[in-house]
DNA sequence: TTTAAACTACCAACTAGTAGGAAGATAAAA
DNA sequence: TTTTATCTTCCTACTAGTTGGTAGTTTAAA
């Protein structure tokens, strides 16, 4: 049994869970070293600063996100059944309650008042979800296996709205199976009608 | 020329701008003193606590939106048009960076970190403008002045969601035009196709 | 003369961040 | 092989500034 966790990943961990619950100005340096158990000071000699650590969380947040986005379009062929994954990668996480909220949806709220490093890196996270939704639309459109009523980027741009809106909603109502209840119908109205 | 504005209302409504921009803790007792000109212990005599002030507010602006909700009713006879105003609403405010973000949006993300007194109001606002837009609704549909595919209650939501996912991108591009660009089609799924 | 609304002057707790050092591992020079 | 130097990681101890909040006082209007 090897230790594959370093200290380094326990602070960004944490980190991550303290910044879904209350966002940048909602956890401090202090509460990550009685999570991970290491002294403040520690923290810095990985992180020099709160704005380095959010920055690196951020990118490694959204270089995971490529990653498991190549996944899935090698995995699945169609767009439609992509869709139906990135929801339902979600509504998974929503109702597990392992990771009920997206960091940079998070952090997007937040923005005019973040340091701007770290806005940028927010901006580009939404900029790679919305040009990645955006080739899968028009692909999808295609080949027939997404029926689209607006042009390939507005239907992106709707249904990453309505992704994030419906998770919104669920942490407000503190409901997660109202998540699953708007994206249904929002696949729905995306799937095809056979013709025969 | 009366002044009708009073300290309290001038606390509240700079509180309304700090908390739209950086949420519950992204702001201070000092930024508002600043803002208003009065010292920091003077707000106490009007709000005892951090968490009286933002109570007071959500209440307030959920009683305001109810107000406003109840002359929108009066003035608009068409559910379509009433979505429209709705929408437009926050579309003015977002363009016009007055209001650009709802406060309730703001403290929903964060309410897992919330005093409990403060969540239950943004809950309570969520719950209001949710039952509210599914009257509209099924009153809409019956009329057939809405060209529905789902329950009402779940057109609800999902307009709901697709609003204030809208007004979350809107801020995380900074392009306030992506919120209509996103509304547009999906009022126009609401749109009923003239029979003729 | 009572009362509301502002004030000055505090407070303890917490904030991000720094200085400097101890312990161990690694690696190169003797 | 031993010594010396460097690097990493963590530590204690500290700082300057901010946080929400309190105590007690003055001011001005009713």
């Amino acid at each position: 049994m090897s230790n594959l966790s370093t200290t380094s990943d326990d602070i960004l961990a944490s980190t991550r869970n303290l910044l879904i619950s209350g966002g940048y100005n909602g956890f401090s340096y202090a509460d990550i070293s009685e999570i991970v158990g290491i002294r403040k000071a520690s923290i810095h000699h990985h992180f020099p600063s709160k704005v380095d650590l959010v920055r690196e969380l951020v990118k490694r947040y959204r270089e995971d996100g490529q990653a498991s986005v190549a996944v899935l379009e090698q995995k699945v062929p169609n767009a439609l059944d992509i869709l139906k994954a990135y929801a339902n990668h979600w509504a998974a996480c929503i109702e597990d309650s392992s990771r009920p909220y997206c960091v940079c949806a998070m952090l997007a709220s937040e923005l005019p008042s973040l340091p701007t490093e770290v806005a940028t890196e927010v901006t580009n996270f939404f900029r790679f979800i919305s040009s990645w939704l955006a080739l899968v639309m028009e692909r999808g459109s295609k080949q027939g296996e997404l029926s689209l009523t607006s042009a390939p980027h507005v239907e992106a741009e709707t249904f990453l709205a309505t992704v994030y809106g419906a998770m919104l909603s669920a942490r407000a109502y503190g409901k997660p199976e109202v998540f699953s209840m708007i994206l249904e119908p929002a696949l729905n109205r995306l799937t095809p009608t056979v013709s025969h």
